[in-house]
DNA sequence: GGTGATACTGGAACGGTGTTCCAGGGAAAT
DNA sequence: ATTTCCCTGGAACACCGTTCCAGTATCACC
């Protein structure tokens, strides 16, 4: 025992592949898309950027685990709810996720790999069937819900990226409205006419809206 | 006279920005997204790094140049179709725009600026108000619209991005369907019943279904 | 205790990128 | 003829992802 007892076990807080995922989502995180390097995560990791590529393959892999990471705490399931609930649920889970992590967004719906975003459309899909959604529209009606929620996805990352990380919604969104209100009322009529509800709209309401509409026209099919 | 008459006009076609975006739209078309760099422009181009930055801020605005040069085709209007039909067209005018240049969608939907989607936007959105949908129910529906449409834009181009060049759709689906159907049949039961829809699916029509889907929602708000 | 093998480290170096800089050329104005 | 100014394009800079490899620490076995 007196052999064991003196555990390797943090003989420096050995390198893993979690340790340098959890860095990597730290950078994402603080730094933006940009800021991921493998020199600044080896800094971070107080390390070479070769040591890194021992665990990890590339770049490529290393943002695809950093998604996986986050998107997986967001696609928990409750078997008690409603398929419409469970659908809603499952989109807020999304939202939410790409809320505080928004470079999650301009990966999922611009890479190559349909793997980050397959669980998601496999538990959307359950609750299409589970509304009852004739077989023939099934794989119509969940996908429209997934590019739904990934194009809300890329657009909201797109927009709190480009608020500035002090500066809070509402003060943006004001931003944003001012912007609309000051565009050409001949070309951009309809932009100006609804530049006063995005004033003091909320994103995440406005969001399950359009679920719920989406909804409502998949249920419309089972009729 | 005499002096004027030896028209200077193509020394040896001058530079442009214009020349520097069509080019650039060759570029992207031909060797994708990461065939855009400024050396493969400027030996296109038969010039250095330097000349191009002289009509061109930087990368940024290059492809936000492009996008529109690609996009600006894709919104004609036609003031006779419903607002149904004209929202149909307007979509599906993107859909092909992006079948074409599929990086469009990437940039499309992760750039910080709003800049090329406003006018799609507005367009949507005039549809939306002669629909007849309430007031305060503009901006949701129009966004949702705008939202499928973007999602889609996103998904689509990354699979023709990742179907080669040569290789046609049928191909390409079929490796799809054979990649859902060796999935693991109790952690993607919904995914593999739906293997066989995406095998010989039409991704244009089934867009269009989407469209569909959420004009019912839509519509289902004017009541 | 020695002695390999093995798992892992991290610094140096390579090719390529976006971008900047600047010495110059060529048409037009004086 | 000379000056002016738009425009060119090659060289150089800082940084990127990635590879390479000499070196270390740890363990299995003798």
């Amino acid at each position: 025992m007196a052999s064991s007892a003196r555990r390797p076990e943090r003989r420096q807080e050995p390198l893993s592949r979690e340790r340098i995922v959890t860095a990597a989502v730290e950078l994402l995180d603080t730094a933006g898309e940009s800021g991921l390097t493998f020199r600044a995560l080896a800094e971070r990791l107080a390390t070479g950027p070769g040591a890194i590529y021992w665990h990890v393959t590339g770049k490529g892999e290393l943002l695809a685990a950093a998604t996986d990471a986050v998107l997986g705490t967001a696609l928990a399931e409750d078997p008690g709810a409603s398929p419409r609930d469970a659908v809603r649920t499952l989109a807020l889970g999304v939202f939410d996720a790409l809320d505080v992590h928004p470079w999650v967004g301009a990966h999922l719906v611009s890479t190559e790999s349909h793997a980050p975003t397959l669980p998601l459309f496999e538990r959307v899909g359950r609750q299409v069937r589970a509304l009852g959604v004739p077989e023939s529209a099934w794989f119509t009606a969940a996908s429209t819900l997934l590019n739904y929620i990934l194009g809300v996805a890329g657009q909201n990352a797109a927009n709190t990226r480009r608020a500035a990380p002090g500066t809070d919604r509402a003060a943006h969104l004001g931003g944003v409205a001012d912007a609309w209100s000051a565009l050409d009322p001949a070309e951009y009529a309809f932009t100006r006419s609804v530049a006063g509800q995005v004033r003091d709209h909320d994103d995440r309401a406005e969001f399950a809206a359009g679920i719920d509409l989406i909804l409502d026209g998949i249920t419309a099919l089972s009729r």
